[in-house]
DNA sequence: GTCTATAGTTGGATAGAC
DNA sequence: GTCTATCCAACTATAGAC
């Protein structure tokens, strides 16, 4: 692992404990058993950090749903495919999750803007999705914008359940989770 | 509205926005309308702002728990209730519910210790509600874990959901999210 | 690549006039 | 109750030695 890759995975923890705002250069250097002057050897300020960690998560996010769109299956087994997306972008990046959900409102300029499309576009085919298991009679005639609610902030909470859980315990969830979140919304 | 209050309201919607770490008094006092040095004749600091913001809205949930465990009703019904004292909270203290979801964290000292307190025996009490649907019968046999991270989760996220939906929409949310969380859990 | 030293800015909070 | 003025600590980031 390259050195300013130890320092994202380092920043990647103390923001998701404390927040961006709160972590300062000094406190990255110090868990990284040096000082903040060196810290700009390998990046270029505190907003890079925070750019990196939430972009590269974000892209993942949209490489899975390219790949579920890809796949001609029922609107069922796509949400079925996103919820497990869900949970292996929680596993494999727990805490630039947390960062992503927590401090998306930080980033500045040129990663701000594409930050909000990427979250806008995901929405937008998850939405798609969903109103196609509408009209295909998959799921409940409810509300769109309700069913996606309900699906999301759940999606969106699982890096806080993962972290505190054993192997066999998010086995359980990859089995029950879509199970609980698609009984509520099938027909 | 005493000044307090209104100064209490506006360091709710800034904190809601930008995160505690993030807003500085001289923000506040802007937002206001005044100068930052100002507003410490009405607090005796930012510290004080959060905790009250955070344990209002705190006790807030420990009164709703205690009336719901009062009624001597079934486990799903007493589940029905507390999906409504969420939505009835995030309703009437949307703003000081995102600060408690996101900066409970800050809290310093005494404050902390309550907070997490308070946190821990709501969770507590919710949970032996579940525990008790799953011996009557009245929820499915799945791990309790996994079922009050499925409710939580929601739950915690319906204040992000809230502020943009009109008078209608949140009474279709008070009709469907009960249906569709306890569908999911219903034996 | 890491350090010391420090520049330049901004933070929370206080003192004292009005 | 609000202001101006200010203290002092802490912040991000840079310069330059090693």
């Amino acid at each position: 692992m390259t050195r300013k890759n130890q320092i994202l995975k380092a920043a990647a923890q103390l923001f998701k404990e404390r927040g961006y705002s709160a972590v300062t250069m000094r406190d990255l250097a110090a868990a990284m058993d040096m000082k903040a002057a060196s810290l700009y050897n390998h990046i270029s300020g505190k907003q890079e950090i925070l750019a990196t960690l939430i972009l590269e998560v974000a892209h993942e996010f949209t490489a899975g749903m390219d790949a579920v769109e890809m796949d001609d299956k029922s609107a069922f087994a796509k949400a079925e495919q996103l919820i497990l997306l869900h949970i292996k972008i929680a596993l494999e990046y727990t805490n630039a999750l947390a960062v992503l959900n927590t401090d998306w409102m930080h980033l500045e300029g040129a990663a701000y803007q594409e930050y909000i499309l990427l979250r806008k576009t995901y929405e937008l085919d998850f939405k798609k999705i969903l109103q196609s298991g509408i009209s295909a009679g998959e799921f409940k005639n409810i509300s769109v914008e309700t069913m996606l609610f309900n699906l999301l902030s759940t999606l969106r909470s699982i890096y806080l359940w993962i972290p505190k859980k054993s192997t066999t315990e998010v086995a359980d969830l990859k089995k029950e989770l879509p199970q609980i979140l698609l009984k509520g919304i099938s027909s």
